[in-house]
DNA sequence: TATCGATTCGCATGAATATGTGATACAATG
DNA sequence: CATTGTATCACATATTCATGCGAATCGATA
């Protein structure tokens, strides 16, 4: 049976969430408090919960701040961020925090129960909606940032691979079936289109995005 | 109503969504090819799809690379991954493309409409096992994940940070007022600390935030 | 005080890399 | 058909790197 713990502030919630956790077979929640702080004095004379929906507005330490804190000291217990948050930041303060998922409060108690069991299955539990925030993080920072087109050939690409592997000129060679001799040759290329003149710059590069 | 186009080489698996995706009052899916080269040519003569659902592996150009082609061409219409690929590198590449939902091929029919409406909704579709992983992404590079501690003294990453510019040994060695045989014998260290050896790997390293 | 780790420096050698100057073959393009 | 770009290969040379061995200084710590 999964051990659940609730840091929520307010004790409506807090309570309807404690018992109807506790109703069900799978779940048991032994501790429901409104804060941080009390959270970690818990902590310290029980065994800590397999996961722990947690609130970020909260009175003392914030939410976000407490992730970090409980992640260290019980790294096996799972965080799930239970807000009325949805702007990007919280979110992904959250999320580099070390929680394993994230709802909004309008979530229904089935749906709660549900995500609870998605993330003991390995999964992280994130409304639609949150997971458009997050995937958007990916997108605005590389269309404007990287992506410079330096024309290089599919075969400078490969080469490229290699270097990036950590292989030698003749490793690379091997790897492709192709001379020594052919790979300084595209090596010389790749280095005039890129304005590079090392392997260490083209990892460099490439490792950044930038290629 | 909404207008979804498919793009997948499995034949069955393609007409398969198709009837059944037109089967349904709120969508139309004039529209299912086994090519993005394909789709780009309809896309030619015909008004984009809201959605598009995309394999990964396709005869010719690959879907991640497709992505990028549509989603510049008809930035409206919003891209859905439906592939067996659940490896993080084709995850992140299909949504750094452009991608705005990540579906496995296990799906049934009804939560592939269920996650195209969720996307016309503004959300993500998503499996929580992606979702999982795309959680993971924020979490490696800061604290619990990485991070592996290699006994390395401050001088140590002084002379990382030099090869991670691109350096060679003279240049670092100028840059820390220090001769190259300094800059040498650091380096013999770093490798012995770090079990690699040679420039590229350190900096490989490095980027990756293993150090 | 004696030892240890961090930092500094030197010398030597073989391996790997950077760079120049060629060449051939093929496919696509105008 | 001439040109251009990709991909392949060869030879030569100078530079850089990897690595082994040795050693001096200094601060901290046992």
């Amino acid at each position: 049976m999964a051990v659940v713990g609730i840091v929520e502030d307010n004790k409506k919630i807090r309570d309807l969430i404690q018992r109807y956790l506790d109703m069900q077979d799978e779940f048991e929640c032994p501790v429901a408090v409104d804060s941080v702080e009390e959270m970690l004095e818990y902590l310290e004379e029980h065994n800590p919960p397999d996961v722990l929906l947690m609130d970020i507005q909260l009175p003392g330490m914030s939410g976000i701040k407490g992730i970090g804190i409980i992640k260290q000291k019980y790294p096996e217990t799972e965080i799930i961020m239970l807000t009325v948050y949805h702007d990007s930041h919280k979110i992904f303060d959250s999320l580099v925090a070390g929680a394993s998922g994230y709802l909004l409060k309008h979530t229904s108690l089935p749906e709660i129960k549900e995500s609870i069991q998605t993330l003991l299955d390995g999964g992280s539990p994130m409304s639609p909606q949150i997971a458009r925030k997050v995937i958007n993080y990916f997108k605005k920072p590389n269309k404007q940032v990287s992506e410079e087109d330096y024309g290089l050939t599919p075969r400078e690409h490969d080469i490229i691979n290699g270097l990036v592997d950590g292989l030698s000129y003749k490793l690379i060679a091997d790897r492709y079936d192709i001379s020594i001799d052919t790979v300084r040759a595209h090596i010389r290329n790749i280095y005039k289109k890129l304005h590079v003149n090392s392997k260490a710059e083209v990892i460099a590069k490439s490792l950044r995005g930038e290629i």
